[in-house]
DNA sequence: AAATTTAGAATGAATGGTCATTCAGAATTG
DNA sequence: CAATTCTGAATGACCATTCATTCTAAATTT
């Protein structure tokens, strides 16, 4: 029964990120992994199930932790366009500053694969939550129309952030990501907005 | 030296299109794919110089095809908005009606690593390309304003389209794709059209 | 306070299963 | 009968995981 804390859970926590980003999931050995973090190739297994497990355990602490910050941010906007323009530039500011979580997150995580699926939808799904409840927001706001379908905006605004990231990363980071924040943001709003 | 033509090759790309959308990237085993192929396991390696080469020869036999078509129907359609709702319908049109590759392009591919991504940036710039004429198209008729962004809206259009169809495979296509486009158009027309 | 015991944490060499790939020979073709 | 295409069993590299052993430090005893 691996333990899910303690100070080495997040040495090899950290150790998984730098080397997946690095190397690629498939290609990094856990043998590299524990050399990164300073422990025995075995100390891993008393901290994880399995490879697949890192993976999974990596992707959640980092979404939680990205949902927790994105709500606090929302929680001090004012109304749908403030938070709207906050949920952007949270999501481009916390990747833009962190290289190697972004790789992970845009990269590493697709390695999908039915059980690491499951296992990452939960915090996934949050997030999305999150989006929507900016959009339903504009709704009862008077801004989004009430006959636009949530579920399908929320897809465009993630799915657009997301692919920003993802060329973003591609380019081998030669621009910055936040310059961007703003006219996705414009574009988005216009994107959802009935009234200019 | 493979040869990359001949019925077989492309008995062998149907195989694994099939196995891969079945099983995954890293789940299939070469030998799965010839005995799906009807070809005796050292037969692929005529054809395709790895496994990792069969990836990329499906994803760029099936790109050239997909805008082949798609310059087809945009060359029928007159004006920005015909063109746009004519890219989002394409779109999910043909993956709405090819659920394996559908799979392989939004989950499997993904299965990025750096030699696959070489391999198959130059049939996706493509795509990209079309998109971002249509933009321009847009531009210059006076709907779309000068001052965007002509990278970053095609990323936006991308990245929506592009999410709407993952979303629609890991649900595992439990409605109807293409009664999204019409939808998803209307929203990507505001998000880049000045005038209404 | 020294000696002893104990539990659990940590180690890393060894294991074993998994495949991608090869290649010597068989079959087919022209 | 050469050339070409195909075959599939054999190979060997790879690497996640295991587990017998060692270490550490707290608890207990003398």
């Amino acid at each position: 029964m691996p333990i899910k804390k303690g100070e080495k859970y997040f040495q090899i926590l950290d150790a998984a990120l730098k080397t997946f980003a690095l190397d690629g999931y498939h290609r990094t050995q856990v043998a590299r992994i524990a050399k990164e973090a300073g422990v025995a190739d075995g100390t891993i297994y008393l901290y994880f199930e399995s490879k697949e497990d890192i993976l999974i355990s990596l992707f959640t602490e980092k979404m939680e932790a990205f949902v927790l910050e994105l709500k606090e941010r929302l929680s001090k906007g004012k109304g749908f366009e403030e938070k709207l323009r906050i949920l952007v530039s949270h999501h481009f500011g916390l990747l833009g500053s962190n290289p190697a979580q972004a790789m992970f997150t845009q990269i590493e995580m697709r390695q999908i694969d039915p059980v690491i699926n499951k296992g990452i939808s939960g915090p996934l799904k949050s997030y999305f939550k999150v989006i929507e409840e900016v959009i339903r927001l504009g709704q009862s706001e008077g801004c989004v129309s009430m006959d636009l379908d949530v579920r399908l905006a929320r897809k465009m605004v993630f799915g657009a952030v997301d692919e920003v990231v993802t060329c973003w990363v591609m380019s081998e980071r030669k621009y910055e990501l936040t310059s961007l924040a703003d006219p996705l943001y414009i574009m988005l709003k216009a994107a959802l907005c009935t009234t200019k």
